[in-house]
DNA sequence: CGTTTCATCTTTACAATGGCAAGATTAGAG
DNA sequence: CTCTAATCTTGCCATTGTAAAGATGAAACG
């Protein structure tokens, strides 16, 4: 029963305007991306989202959500197919920077403090998952139990651990974000691939085999 | 002989412009970081800057551009303090990331593709000795000889150099970045420093130890 | 069923912004 | 000294985010 024509009451407004968003995020960019731009998409006047997101920061917020539910899934779904622990990491390394590359905008935004309501348990949860998935794949590098979401807290005391999760998350974060912005030294495709995936293998290695012992 | 009040020609409008600019970024950030507020400090119309910079994305390019510079900076200042290759490792990702602590914003602008003039030799140029510095300090980690702005698009040829760098780069960029945004979960100070310590000399010792024979 | 409440949405208004065009000013070349 | 061209100002426009006040109707309540 939507009322998809000339209601006042739109019935599913915020959902609405968030698939507004998503999309000229996707499409015009953070530049081109605009409170009152995302209303005529969904058809309402401009002053109307104020009622669900609040102010633009809000409604960043709520998108950047949408961005890090999206990359967890990405992960997930690029872990998957990794066939050992040696190319899971490979793998993970390269799904999220895929991620960076297929929604450059939403990266933009999920990383910038300034941005977003740091205060949105919305956005902090999902970003929580994201980094539940990462911390995973190191304690799974290390021959570890996994963890899940609500554990996160407590497993982020071990310090050995945060150390893994340090150099693995900044290897994978940094090269997609370099790579994003286009920091890197132009070089051949193929070379480009070789080389991350000999660094992937490389901190990997160094993440199972010096697990434990080597971090004072 | 500059005029400093009331003439019609600024005499060093742009140098004042980018003065201008600099302190809007770090007072009031990227989101009250305007055109006009930069040229109403400098003492001139809000037109003014067009005939200087083009649009904002041009003035934005030349702020970033200092910033590089500034990081160029303040890594060869971090790095001389270390007393040796162990610790140069370490000094780089620190002078690098207190860099992103102390200007956030600009270190924000600065790897913003889609916010710049790519096209920009002066900034190209900025990035390049960066890069350079940070390339040196891989390859002193190797024990090879060090190179020269000139020499880096030859030198990033190399595809084991290339290797390490991104190791290195990755890391220490990663690390900035993460931190800056606060998307690392709250641990205590002392806490962050050992880890980042250890993240640091472990992966130096990888770079060392696996210099060239590992990557394939 | 009728009334009332209140979240939802619209309209109107305002100060600010980036960019453009036309004009004023003056430095410097000739 | 003259004149050209660079530099800077003024005025303008469409657009933006936010606020305030009014319109609408869904749903709770009697």
């Amino acid at each position: 029963m939507q009322a998809k024509k000339a209601a006042y009451h739109h019935g599913s407004l915020k959902k609405s305007l968030l698939a507004a968003g998503d999309a000229v995020l996707m499409e015009k960019g953070f530049k081109g991306f605009t409170f009152r731009e995302c209303a005529r998409r969904a058809g309402v006047s401009h002053a109307a989202p104020k009622h669900h997101f609040g102010d633009v920061t809000g409604f960043l917020s709520a998108l950047a959500a949408i961005g890090f539910d999206r990359l967890t899934k990405a992960l997930i779904a690029g872990i998957r197919k990794a066939k050992d622990l040696d190319e899971e990491f490979l793998a993970t390394t390269r799904a999220y920077s895929k991620f960076a590359e297929d929604y450059p905008e939403h990266f933009r935004i999920m990383f910038r403090d300034d941005l977003l309501a740091t205060e949105s348990v919305e956005l902090g949860l999902a970003a929580r998952r994201t980094l539940t998935e990462l911390t995973n794949v190191i304690l799974r590098q290390r021959g570890e139990r996994e963890i899940s979401v609500g554990e996160l807290k407590d497993y982020t005391k071990a310090e050995d651990v945060l150390g893994d999760i340090v150099l693995g998350w900044c290897h994978i974060h940094g090269f997609a974000h370099l790579k994003l912005e286009h920091q890197f030294p132009v070089v051949s495709k193929s070379m480009e691939k070789r080389v991350i995936k000999a660094s992937s293998a490389r901190l990997a290695q160094l993440i199972r085999r010096d697990a434990i012992p080597n971090l004072r």
